[in-house]
DNA sequence: CCTGCGATGAGAATAGCCTTCTCTTCAGAT
DNA sequence: ATCTGAAGAGAAGGCTATTCTCATCGCAGG
């Protein structure tokens, strides 16, 4: 068994090699992004026309007039894909709602103008779809919780700095920001999703001012140290 | 075209024959039923065992000795199963909430009771997986969200009524029982689902202590018919 | 110009499932 | 005893994701 030689060995290795290599290789980094980017672009398309993340990965290959050889180049499967562009619907949604809600100047309207947002662009719209934040959130959700929590993660930052802000105005006791915002966010996406369709007639969803009161209420007063033996009926 | 002869006509159709034909039916239906019984039987082992609603229909038909053709000829398909399983565990999930809650004198105890132990339930325990509350449930709320209501309906009546006793004690703010109820509801179950994992290292799962103190004094002050021009912040 | 190599295209082949179908067999009702 | 409908056995169909084969193509180095 030969030592590693490319591993970790600048010394022995010539400059001049490395930028040879670099300078070939970067061309062809350049058409794989394209290709990749393709693949992608494609991808979105059907979803925004079937509403669903149930076309196949040869619809993609055809219509971004590539290959299926070459899209398994490119992505471990059609899993790693849908992966990309979740990750960048939320990325892209989180940049919303902080742009949204830095344009108030009270804290707890921040908050709610957060809130709101983020209960519309989870609320899944007759006309416009977005199964990204539900068919295939859900289905990570339970195979792959990790790239969830990942993938939220730009989300939860921001809650958690609206209602850190918050408690520091005194608009709300202090508690644990992060976790607070685990939970507010939690509630506004799955209300949002679970009650965005009629389902039984005797159940008018909910509305996102409902959500609101019921995060704001939430975090009013989350005590989290308390060892609470069930005492918690009578605390103070 | 001949008039339907067995559509509803009972003033020509002689008791005896009903009788009869019913008299030959029962047996029948009696061992359809047991055949229906096994092959739920042996679903639910295989999910026991596997910790996955990912088993083969072929898998089900050989542990329960029988075959496919008579799989299909009880179910419409293996959707149609789980569902059959998934709401016998929501009401047994219900009734064992009644019960404990039941125990309880005090009406914010019984609710507190009732929120620890859906999160319990709801929670993905290692060592006793229920697939049926995780896996197939999403999948369920994506695709019908009808069913996902049917099957929640009597668990909600169960919040929605003891926040109802909590209320009328005075104890919690009158609002909406029904929709307050939904609101806890998900984010119970949602909090314990998604959190159950360890997923990224730095976010501890949420507790069931913290879902309740979210939860209780989410509907202590919810509000929902007023307009709320942002003056909620200066209640009191 | 030529050559070799890695990336592509085109599409066949594989594999895993659910579901349906055909052909028998069998149990129970009349 | 016969007839009918349910059930067993297993092949066949259909749909997908994924992998494999082979022919091309673009391009950097000789």
């Amino acid at each position: 068994m030969p030592v590693t030689a490319a591993a970790a060995e600048p010394p022995v290795e010539p400059a001049w090699r490395q930028r040879a290599v670099e300078r070939s290789t970067r061309a062809a980094k350049l058409r794989a992004e394209q290709r990749v980017q393709r693949f992608l672009e494609s991808a979105q398309e059907l979803i925004a026309e079937k509403g669903t993340t149930d076309f196949t990965v040869q619809e993609i290959v055809d219509r971004s007039k590539q290959s299926l050889r070459s899209f398994y180049q490119h992505f471990d499967g059609k899993h790693e894909l849908l992966l990309a562009l979740f990750e960048d619907a939320l990325a892209t949604s989180a940049a919303e709602i902080r742009e949204a809600s830095a344009a108030e100047s009270d804290p707890v309207e921040a908050l709610r103008v957060a809130v709101e947002l983020l209960f519309r662009q989870s609320h899944p719209d007759p006309g416009v779809q977005r199964p990204l934040f539900s068919d295939f959130a859900l289905q990570l959700l339970v195979k792959h919780p990790a790239q969830v929590a990942t993938a939220h993660l730009p989300i939860l930052m921001i809650f958690s700095d609206l209602i850190e802000q918050a408690t520091e105005a005194g608009a709300v006791v202090p508690g644990k920001p992060r976790r607070q915002a685990n939970l507010v966010m939690q509630t506004i996406m799955f209300a949002a999703q679970a009650n965005g369709v009629p389902a039984d007639s005797h159940a008018s969803p909910v509305t996102a001012e409902e959500v609101w009161q019921f995060c704001l209420n939430g975090i009013s007063t989350a005590s989290t140290a308390a060892p609470a033996k069930a005492s918690a009926s009578k605390k103070r």
